[in-house]
DNA sequence: CCTCTAATGTGAGATATCTCCTAGTTACAT
DNA sequence: ATGTAACTAGGAGATATCTCACATTAGAGG
């Protein structure tokens, strides 16, 4: 992981009215590399973080020791951000998918200045709304797709530079179907060439695969 | 629909810090019957509600002119929330599920004292950060089930005095699956007498269906 | 470099669910 | 009171998905 001063970075100024430069001068810009932890399950968090480019995947380690991915990120979402507003006590892992760039304010900076600014209030409230409404969207139309349509939306959200190469036992459990189902399913698109193998992952046609969810989309 | 002021209506204090007298003062209780709307889509919002009783379904109106559910409001949910931190522009309509009581605090109010004071703003972005949390739970350990016992758990969450009386056609797009295999489902649970047919709705096992939700959940 | 574990990959039979259809009943509007 | 639309109910065939099993490969740890 590379640190930065924002300063020294020379960061696009961003547009919330929140961040003065004052706490910008105390905050960082951090890169990491993929496969690289944000952050770790039960540990401390220390900053809140502005994802400014690049992927990541936020998983949960169950009481059996098994990992189960919890969601995604992409590049405008906050990482921490419940963990400050308290709705949720205990992190988890994060980890990079590819490169990824994240603003990154200390937590005590955090608790001195914005917690209690309504500015920032208000956005981090209507930032979780948002995402609350995105997700039981997702979700409800999800639940009546196929899983081929759910798989072709995952790859393009999951690869970096046109290429996935996750843990499918883990992406099985992700999606709610069984790891045979998917397989059959990845070979199903293979077959149509939506996506090509490629080592242990697959390079994927993201157009083409746009094309099948809009496809399915006209089904409902 | 019944309106009292709060002091006429002798409410038991709510535990919220930022609700001073003088905005309880100025709030009502507001009890709706069965199948009374409490939000009109479209309309503008006049209040911000707490739910202390009863239940509730928040419907959306689609273009075509179908009605589909979105979710159930419980006791202790709030309606209006997301309208209020501006996640959302339009209301969609709540309609009451037998009885229903609310504390409503009028939007002007709302914005007046409300908008910009840190307690209030800290409060409904756990609150929504919650909800979030939850729904994804709930949505990613439904779509490994199959359809009896989700259907199971929307029985409990629904009825009213043991009976429940939804509308199938919407019931079928709310949990995803199609009519058919809804009715089909019903004629399973009816007939392994977790349900009984009672006019043109069910009377419900409560204690049964929650032993199958739970055989459910330990299959996976 | 070797060994072991976890991930990948596939076959085959069973089941949950879908699609298409028809018939009967109820509630709402005129 | 009547007619119509929407809801309820179920049959039958097809398909998406699950379950159980086994074989191969790759990566991690010693």
């Amino acid at each position: 992981m590379k640190k930065m001063n924002v300063q020294e970075a020379q960061l696009t100024p961003l547009t919330y009215p929140f961040l003065s430069s004052s706490i910008l001068a105390r905050s960082y810009l951090f890169i990491y590399e993929k496969n690289e932890y944000v952050i770790r399950t039960g540990t401390q968090l220390d900053f809140l973080f502005f994802v400014l480019a690049g992927k990541a995947r936020i998983i949960n380690t169950e009481a059996n020791g098994k990992n189960v991915i919890l969601q995604f990120i992409q590049a405008e979402d906050l990482i921490g951000d419940l963990y400050v507003v308290n709705a949720e006590k205990h992190t988890k892992d994060v980890v990079a998918i590819g490169q990824l760039h994240c603003l990154a304010i200390p937590l005590p900076i955090v608790k001195q200045h914005l917690i209690n600014d309504p500015l920032f209030l208000t956005f981090i409230s209507t930032y979780i709304g948002q995402k609350l409404l995105k997700r039981m969207e997702h979700f409800s139309l999800a639940q009546t797709f196929e899983l081929k349509y759910r798989l072709a939306e995952l790859l393009i959200t999951v690869a970096v530079d046109g290429y996935y190469s996750e843990n499918n036992t883990q992406i099985a459990d992700y999606l709610g179907t069984s790891y045979r189902h998917l397989m059959h399913t990845f070979k199903k698109l293979r077959e149509q060439n939506y996506i090509k193998k490629q080592g242990r992952g697959y390079m994927i046609d993201e157009a083409k695969l746009i094309q099948l969810i809009t496809a399915g989309s006209k089904l409902s």
